[in-house]
DNA sequence: GACGCTCTCCGACTCGTGTAGTAGACTGTC
DNA sequence: GACAGTCTACTACACGAGTCGGAGAGCGTC
């Protein structure tokens, strides 16, 4: 469960990214977002956009008002992971391990980030004392 | 320093990695290379892969006995830090900590990976005690 | 009830990427 | 020195993504 590739290209991404951040929206709001984000775009390319997104599934959109206000079916959780696991496969032929070592060691963190990481360790060390995959 | 963003498709990330992967080859070893990994493609289509990576910079060649021998002259670790950089800010804005967060909570690691990490982090709570940037 | 605004639908165009074929140059061998 | 095999250079084409415009439908207002 959750191998799926989610085929998502950079502006749809954006446009769904949105919808993340803030929200169900229309298209006029979304637009107005991206606007404000320094990415001018025209109304009925972002129109197009929602309708792709809709099409492959990503999000759903239902007519209550004037128009039609998208929200978004997809989490970023998800887009997230399968992105990794692409990246992870694409670069390392799969080993998880490797990148975030590279992750580790040329990003910066917050205290509260490092604490948070410091803190799934522990996790991980104490469930992989013995159960299976 | 190294925020450039290398746009590499799909196959010619493909093909670059296969250089990564065992070294320095000409047209024919890649194509060789790939098929052995599942990957039919014409001679041609190697061919142009390469060339079009060697017209961005990506990979350098040189005749030194019959045919061109391909070198990677980018690095997996310039692009793994590029691509992820990517989708850190794509997808949250930055906040490279959420991203190892979400990683670690959903990836697998072995007790080295575990070890390796932890070292990282000590590293990490060293170094930020003070220093900047 | 006509005007104007906003929405949706559909079509269209461009550019990059993936894929490959053909023509001609080169090299080694009999 | 002619032939077979291999290489390179150039060209081509399809498809998806990014981008947008125009035609027409709904709705509110005077």
């Amino acid at each position: 469960m959750g191998d799926t590739t989610y085929d998502l290209g950079k502006a749809e991404l954006e446009v769904l990214k949105v919808l993340w951040d803030h929200g169900p929206a229309a298209v006029r709001q979304v637009r107005q977002h991206l606007h404000e984000a320094g990415r001018k775009l025209a109304y009925t390319t972002v129109q197009t956009f929602l309708t792709r997104l809709e099409q492959k599934g990503y999000v759903t959109s239902d007519k209550t008002g004037f128009a039609y206000v998208f929200r978004a079916k997809l989490t970023r959780e998800r887009v997230t992971h399968s992105r990794l696991k692409n990246l992870v496969q694409q670069l390392y032929d799969g080993a998880a391990g490797q990148l975030v070592l590279q992750l580790v060691r040329t990003e910066r963190f917050t205290k509260e980030e490092r604490h948070e990481l410091q803190k799934l360790i522990d996790m991980l060390d104490a469930k992989n004392e013995g159960p299976k995959p």
